[in-house]
DNA sequence: GGCAATATGTTACCGCATAACGCCAGCGTC
DNA sequence: GACGCTGGCGTTATGCGGTAACATATTGCC
């Protein structure tokens, strides 16, 4: 799964990657931005904003209005920590966020029966020809994330029906 | 452009085209169902169902709640003659609902700067190869409809700026 | 300390989307 | 014709995603 939910020891150490990521971009990684880091980190999987607000209230016992969940986000955006899922309006920390080499391109597989989202880099090969394509129909790709829906292969073989819970797709 | 205003002609054949896609599957295709396809034909983009309310009104001087349109969307996208773009909450009339032929995958290239979206087919191998890395990720693909953003080289040339109405991103 | 810049809180609002319920037209059956 | 069924549509209310505008607090810097 990709949305796991991290350790201890792993949220530490994404933290970890936060605060260099921010650094290096003159981004302040406060108290209350490393607690709501913290809380994504811990979701079992990609969350709304307001989801997020509940999450932060439950682990850290304190409320955070929306509008600033929202406005962190995008600082976290920025700093290329966190994902936000354009085809569901949800958020993630980033798979690398521990590591220290920056990751360019990023493919999402959603699930749209359990919900889990799959991170994954596709060959520089198959993204260059993607934006050729675009380019000679005129366009100029600036974002290649890619959102690609299907099912996993846990909901594919036949336990699809017992999870009524899956995210919209629309 | 993609969402090109069509001319009468053009919005004849394509309300043909769907009468033929509804009968085949065994759906209606009332009167006010025609007359929402119509605005939507009409439409020079993709537009929200709120928008495509609006345009009915103004088309056909009748009101047509929201819910009702969502509703006829809904069978419009079973039918296959009307897209749904999920990362910007927008409808736009398949490009091919004149046609004969049904159309498998599509993929669509967006301008967030102007909003104006192209739609276009790339090579069975690309998507087959798209379909392969997936299920190799242990996810089955079952909608391979790709929405790429990006800029359009009119955009692209200096005049970003005097668009403000880009669709959101974000 | 004083100032500027940034971070966070508050309020109010808009847009997208759907649940739940009810009404009515059309159609087949007896 | 009465009955019941089905599907199309209307009405109401509501929830969720997102942000503008403005106020206040905190931090960093001189």
């Amino acid at each position: 799964m990709s949305g796991l939910k991290r350790s201890g020891k792993m949220v530490r150490q994404s933290l970890e990657g936060a605060e260099r990521a921010c650094r290096t971009q003159g981004l302040r990684l406060t108290d209350k931005r490393k607690r709501l880091l913290t809380s994504l980190l811990k979701a079992a999987g990609p969350i709304s904003a307001y989801d997020l607000a509940h999450h932060y209230r439950a682990d850290h016992g304190e409320e955070l209005p929306v509008m600033t969940v929202y406005r962190m986000l995008d600082v976290f955006i920025d700093a290329g920590v966190v994902h936000k899922l354009r085809s569901t309006n949800r958020f993630m920390a980033c798979r690398h966020m521990a590591c220290d080499h920056p990751h360019a391109a990023t493919q999402f597989l959603i699930c749209d029966s359990c919900g889990i989202v799959r991170e994954m880099d596709f060959a520089d090969a198959e993204i260059s020809k993607l934006n050729q394509k675009a380019r000679s129909s005129g366009f100029h790709l600036y974002q290649e994330q890619l959102e690609l829906h299907g099912v996993c292969d846990r909901c594919h073989s036949g336990i699809e029906e017992k999870t009524p819970d899956a995210r919209a797709h629309g």
